[in-house]
RNA sequence: GGCCCUGUCGUCUAGAGGCCUAGGACACGGCCCUUUCAAGGCCGCGACACGGGUUCGAAUCCCGUCAGGGUCACCA
C-alpha cells in the first residue's frame, strides 16, 4: 500500500460506549496499526437533542480502557465545525446541486403513508415549486431543510467485505436531506467532508451503513473529494431472539418488566410515575412507544420501584462489562473474534498478535451472535495466566467503577492477596463478592437465610453444635494461621467422625455470611482471631 | 412489503473442487479431583438449511426454494 492508511471511529456521544461500537473501534484501529497508520477519533455530536457531554467523557474512557489509544491529540467535535460545513452547503445552494425543502414533519409522514398504501416506495424528489411559491417562502423566512439534489444514476461501488456490486440502481435514489432546520448538518454530509478533510483512506463501520454509502458517494462525487474504501462490518446479534444487538435492549427488558410488574400488581403508569417521580406523561409515552427510550439515573429509578436489579440486565455497553470485572484484553481478543478471524485454529491473542494478523480480508461476511459464555471462557483464561501485578491494575480499574465494593479499602498487597486466594475465578466481580466479608465490620456482616437454615439449622442445628465445639478451640490457639486452624480443626473432625465439609461450612456461614468464600483456612487468618470469634459469637446468639 | 446481505455442530468459526470418516473453541453430558464457588484432568455428544444441476468427484461452482438479518428519518 503506498499511501499511509488512515481509518477512524466517529460515535456519536449518547452514551456509553457499546460493543459493536468498540467493535468497529478495535478493527480500525487493527487496521491502521497493522499498515503503520493513523487511528483517528472524532466525534459526531450533530444531533443535538441526544448528544451530552459526559457521553463524551464515558466514551474517550471506555476507549481508554480497552486500550484503543487514537492518535489525534485535538478531538474534533462535528459540532464545532460549522461554518466549514455552511460554506460547503451554502455553495451547493449556490451551484443548484442543492436546495431548501419546505415540508413539514407531518406532510412528509402523509406523503410517506400514502406511498406505504400503494404498495410502492417512498422516493423524495424535488418538488417542483414555482418561483412566487419560492419566494414567498423564502420572505416569510420558513422553516426548511437543505436537500441534496442526487444526480439520478446507478450507484454501485465495491466494498471491501462484501464484494463489489453494492448500492443502488437509478431508481432509488432520493434528495436526502444534508442540513436540518436546525442548522446543523446531518450525518450523511458531516462524514464525507470530515472524512474528505481527514484524509480517511478506509471507513470501516457496521453493515447497517451499507446503504447510506450511496449518498455518502453522491455527495463525494459532487465535492470532488475521493472515496475511500468501505468495509461493512457483519451486524453483532442478540443471542437469544438474533435480533440486533443494540443499546435499547437494556430498556426494551425493563419496559417489559415495568408492564408485567403493572400487570401483576394491577396498578397504574400513574402510580409507577408516583413511586419513581418521574413525569406521568414520560411513563406513559415510554411504556407504550417502544421509540422512546428513558436514560440511566431514570431507568434506575423504575428498575428499583419494580425490583430489577443490574445485575439481571444483559451486558451491552463496554461499562457492563467492565463493571462485571471483566479484563480488557479479554474483551479485545472476544471482539476480534466477532467477525473476524486469523484462518485455522487460532483464537488467543495479544493486542500486538491481533495487529500483526488483521486484514480485511480476515473479516466474515455473516453476522455472528454475541456470546457471553465464551467471552466469560476468554475472561476466566486471561484471568489465570496474567501476571499477579497486572492483575492488582485490572482489579483497581474495577473498583474505580465500583466505588462501593468493600474491597476499596484494601490495600494493593491485599488485593494481590485475594486475587490469589480466589485462583481460577471468572470475573473480577467474583473475587470482590466473595471476599468482601473480609472487609467489612462484624455487625455489617448479613446472614442469607437460606444458608443459615440449610448449613447451621438444618438436622438439629448441627452446624451451630459444630460452631459451638469449635469456638473454644479456636479461642485456645496461641498461634493465628492457616496451618495452625487447619490442624485443630482436623483433630476436631478426626475426634468427632466428621468430613471436613460439615466443618467448614458452618464456619464460612459463620464469618461470611453465605456458603462462598475464599478457602476458609486462609480466609480465618486473614480475618484474624478476634474477628473470626466474633462472627462466631454472633451466630450462637438466639436473636439469629 | 420493496431493495440489499447472509446461511457449516446450540454458539463463534476453520474450510477457497479431491487433504473432510468436516477441524478448533465455547457451551452441554459423563467420570475424576475437591472444605464452598471456581479452576483443573480425562472421555463423550454434536453441523455442511433444502431441492435441483455442473463435475470422475462438491461443504466448496451455478440455479431455485426456504430461513435469518439489515435498510427504507430533519438518528447516527
Amino acid at each position: 500500500m503506498a499511501n499511509k492508511v488512515i481509518t477512524r471511529f466517529a460515535p456519536s456521544p449518547t452514551g456509553y460506549l457499546h460493543v459493536g461500537g468498540a467493535r468497529t473501534a478495535l478493527f480500525s484501529f487493527l487496521l491502521a496499526r497493522h499498515f503503520g497508520g493513523e487511528f483517528l477519533l472524532r466525534i459526531e455530536d450533530t444531533d443535538l437533542a441526544r448528544s451530552t457531554e459526559t457521553a463524551v467523557h464515558q466514551l474517550l474512557d471506555d476507549l481508554r480502557w480497552l486500550g484503543l489509544n487514537w492518535d489525534n491529540t485535538e478531538l474534533v467535535f462535528q459540532s464545532k465545525r460549522l461554518e466549514i460545513y455552511n460554506k460547503i452547503i451554502d455553495d451547493l445552494l449556490k451551484r443548484g446541486l442543492a436546495y431548501k425543502a419546505y415540508e413539514t414533519d407531518e406532510e412528509l409522514t402523509a406523503q410517506r403513508a400514502v406511498a406505504e398504501k400503494a404498495k410502492r416506495t417512498y422516493i423524495y424528489r424535488r418538488p417542483q415549486l414555482t418561483d412566487d411559491q419560492l419566494r414567498a417562502y423564502e420572505s416569510e423566512n420558513r422553516p426548511h431543510v437543505v436537500r441534496f439534489a442526487t444526480p439520478v444514476k446507478d450507484y454501485y461501488f465495491e466494498d471491501a467485505v462484501l464484494g463489489p456490486g453494492q448500492g443502488v440502481n437509478s431508481t432509488q435514489v432520493q434528495d436526502f436531506v444534508i442540513r436540518k432546520s436546525d442548522g446543523m448538518p446531518t450525518y450523511h454530509f458531516a462524514v464525507v467532508v470530515d472524512d474528505a478533510d481527514a484524509g480517511i483512506t478506509h471507513v470501516l463501520r457496521g453493515q447497517e451503513h451499507l446503504l447510506n454509502t450511496v449518498n455518502h458517494i453522491a455527495l463525494q462525487e459532487a465535492l470532488g473529494y475521493p472515496r475511500p474504501i468501505y468495509a461493512h462490518l457483519p451486524v453483532i446479534l442478540n443471542p437469544q431472539d438474533g435480533s440486533k444487538m443494540s443499546k435499547r435492549d437494556r430498556d426494551k427488558l425493563i419496559r417489559q418488566r415495568a408492564q408485567n410488574w403493572l400487570k401483576t400488581n394491577k396498578t397504574s403508569p400513574q402510580d409507577l410515575a408516583a413511586k419513581t417521580s418521574l413525569a406521568v406523561s414520560q411513563i406513559e409515552d415510554w411504556l407504550k412507544d417502544t421509540q422512546k427510550q428513558l436514560d440511566i439515573p431514570e431507568q434506575q429509578q423504575v428498575m428499583s420501584v419494580i425490583g430489577l436489579k443490574n445485575t439481571d440486565l444483559p451486558e451491552i455497553l463496554v461499562h457492563d462489562f467492565r463493571k462485571a470485572g471483566y479484563l480488557p484484553e479479554a474483551m479485545l481478543n472476544f471482539l476480534a473474534l466477532l467477525g473476524w478471524n486469523p484462518g485455522g485454529d487460532r483464537e488467543r491473542m495479544t493486542t500486538e498478535q491481533l495487529i500483526e494478523l488483521f486484514t480485511i480480508e480476515g473479516i466474515g461476511r455473516s453476522n455472528a451472535k454475541f456470546n457471553r459464555e465464551k467471552l466469560l471462557a476468554f475472561n476466566t483464561e486471561y484471568a489465570a495466566s496474567t501476571s499477579a501485578a497486572h492483575l492488582v491494575q485490572a482489579f483497581k480499574a474495577y473498583l474505580a467503577v465500583n466505588p462501593e465494593s468493600p474491597l476499596a479499602r484494601a490495600s494493593d498487597e491485599q488485593l494481590a492477596k485475594m486475587l490469589e486466594m480466589k485462583k481460577g475465578f471468572r470475573l473480577l466481580r467474583d473475587v470482590d463478592e466473595s471476599s468482601r466479608f473480609l472487609f467489612m465490620r462484624d455487625d455489617e456482616i448479613t446472614y442469607q437465610p437460606d444458608a443459615v437454615e440449610k448449613v447451621l439449622k438444618k438436622s438439629d442445628n448441627q452446624g451451630l453444635t459444630v460452631l459451638r465445639d469449635l469456638r473454644p478451640i479456636l479461642a485456645t490457639l496461641s498461634t493465628w494461621n492457616h496451618a495452625t486452624i487447619e490442624s485443630a480443626i482436623n483433630a476436631y473432625g478426626a475426634e468427632k467422625q466428621l468430613g471436613l465439609g460439615k466443618i467448614a461450612q458452618p464456619v464460612r456461614v459463620a464469618v461470611s455470611g453465605g456458603t462462598i468464600s475464599p478457602p476458609i483456612f486462609e480466609s480465618l487468618e486473614f480475618l484474624g482471631k478476634e474477628n473470626t470469634l466474633a462472627r462466631i459469637d454472633r451466630c450462637l446468639t438466639p436473636a439469629l
